[in-house]
DNA sequence: AGGTGTCGTGCAATCGTTTGCGCAATTGGA
DNA sequence: TCCAATTGCGCAAACGATTGCACGACACCT
């Protein structure tokens, strides 16, 4: 069988044209089912083609058609893969993505602002019909976005935002989920409640921040500084929880802002013999697979990372495909749930 | 200033020589520094490129050197995105591939033999320089990857193997792995071993479970098939643990193939009051964060993902590169590592 | 028999780059 | 002064596909 043959080079519709004795044109026509060429001719061709395994060139097809139509391929940055939120994000951008025809290519920051910038560059040589970002938590600079929007390249952000270009996004509601989950806490009998949260240059500490506030007024309660703390991972936790836990008042519930830092604060308290949810509440952010794996289970705020990525890539092929208006930015929020389970009650 | 000019379409090199009245022959070989241009002819069009932001067409740049030089673009096929253990590997692939100036392609099969298929012609239509690959847990047509090969195509698959075609791999030591484990686990005292395995038709499963009769008969011990499952997630465990510890000779420890089976049987020990490790020993295989989660900590083998997608990188870009024979399949081995940690003593 | 349609096919330009080759201008040597 | 060698640049053909246009071959009508 003729394609069997090993070729150092794939089969051309030129190649099929010299085989077949038509020309280039014919043979394209025909593979695209045009009406222009005999069904006769057109079946014949279309069967030699498959019986020799032909697979067009998209590079070539997408050079051609760059004025018309956009490749099909978007660039993706992520902070990390090694991230159970980005990687929801990063399948839902897939699922979405691939349902509807596009490719993704994937790149990560490493949470690096140059590397962040060389990624935006290279995409853009690499003509992608558009950029998913989130930003890195370092990034101060915004020129490579900048300059992408400049040169027409449509660019959605998920979760981590660029304040200074008015760009497309989606984010979930960190303040309502924060919200939620403490009022949820206050309406447990909870009076003391503490606060771990990010740091405040990036948007989503700020809402969460602020979430936690708010349902404190509105339950009556005042925020307590000494019980607000910047600490997002669970070696932290673990130095700061413990004379968190020896003062006088010593809180009577936890709010962190992700999972990791609240089982930093559940084995602190268990290992100072504390009782949980008895005697302490806590609750985490993200609901990531950690939160099953943990003695009691950790209640959290759920985040739902594949339908941000869902969202976010239809926002970006709305954008490339011209059904949404690129001139005013989109902005998506995707909400949150509370789960509620072991450590609080 | 000029290049702030919205422009629907990109700067071209055509653009670029008729703003300078010069050919784009001219502009090509100046921005690729060509000792034919005069030097300052050359920093001029260098300047003026730069200062309007021109960014070559990488499309266009690799049709034109698709003979001689192929894409730099590596297609990854990943079972699933949200898995501790794939998140390492893609990771890995990505810092060696970027770190030698190739990009990624990434899709996700899903574990979906149909989809696979698909994805490897849409690599293949991308004329991606090459693919890397898990096969999906159901795959038991290996046509879509033979016709890879006959094309051509450079292939190289972690993890889960092909047998079918004598296809370069890169594995973990599996076998090594568990032997070492189920060793400790004796040489801690421990004679009734359970095991929790996977289906025997992936390779590491059947290396596994060899590595654990292995250690066994090494020791003097004989494998009891009452000992013996067929069980790979939580849920499954939570099942069927509850029988295996009511047995009069019940097992005194489990090694169960994943993180995720390891503590489902941790907690349902716990929820029937065995003290773990005093009564029960406990080893899992992956070292995902998971096992850092759980209370007490799981002792688990730990796979280094990061270092299997380097290698598995290496080896693709030596295939496309030329640097290794295609002809020969490769195989590398990584070490596995056993991390001890709560579940055990 | 000559004019008008329709049908099937091929020619050639195009997308944005790269590069072999040739040509003009300049230089240097005899 | 004339002939080589060197230098600096442009022409044009690729890469692999798509598509407007034209053209030849028929059939049909009058």
């Amino acid at each position: 069988m003729e394609h069997d043959i090993h070729r150092e080079t794939p089969l051309t519709m030129k190649d099929l044209a010299r085989m077949l004795g038509v020309s280039v044109a014919t043979v394209s026509r025909a593979l695209r089912d045009s009406p222009s060429i005999s069904k006769q001719r057109r079946v014949e061709i279309q069967r030699f083609a498959s019986e020799h395994n032909f697979r067009p060139n998209i590079v070539a097809e997408s050079l051609r058609n760059s004025r018309r139509s956009p490749i099909k391929v978007i660039g993706v940055i992520v902070p990390e893969f090694v991230h159970y939120y980005f990687s929801t994000v990063l399948a839902g951008i897939e699922r979405e993505a691939s349902a509807r025809g596009y490719r993704l290519l994937v790149a990560c920051s490493g949470e690096d602002e140059a590397r962040e910038a060389q990624l935006c560059d290279d995409f853009y040589r690499n003509r992608v019909c558009g950029i998913i970002a989130a930003q890195s938590k370092h990034t101060i600079h915004y020129d490579h976005f900048v300059r992408l929007s400049q040169n027409q390249m449509p660019l959605v952000f998920y979760d981590r935002i660029c304040p200074a270009i008015n760009a497309h996004r989606v984010v979930v509601d960190d303040y309502r989920g924060t919200f939620n989950a403490v009022s949820y806490l206050i309406e447990r009998g909870c009076r003391r409640i503490a606060f771990y949260g990010a740091s405040l240059n990036l948007e989503i500490a700020v809402n969460r921040l602020n979430g936690y506030k708010d349902a404190l007024y509105k339950h009556g309660l005042a925020p307590d500084d000494a019980l607000i703390k910047l600490c997002d991972n669970r070696s932290d936790a673990e130095l700061i929880t413990p004379m968190m836990l020896e003062m006088v008042d010593r809180p009577d519930a936890f709010f962190a802002v992700n999972d990791e830092t609240a089982i930093g604060i559940l084995y602190t308290a268990k290992r100072m013999g504390l009782r949980v949810p008895e005697e302490l509440m806590i609750c985490g952010f993200s609901s990531s697979n950690q939160a099953t794996s943990c003695d009691p289970q950790l209640t959290s705020v759920e985040q739902n990372g594949f339908e941000v990525g869902r969202e976010t890539a239809d926002v970006l092929i709305g954008l490339v495909e011209g059904t949404l208006p690129a001139d005013h930015a989109q902005k998506r929020i995707v909400r949150t749930r509370l789960v509620t389970r072991g450590t609080t009650r």
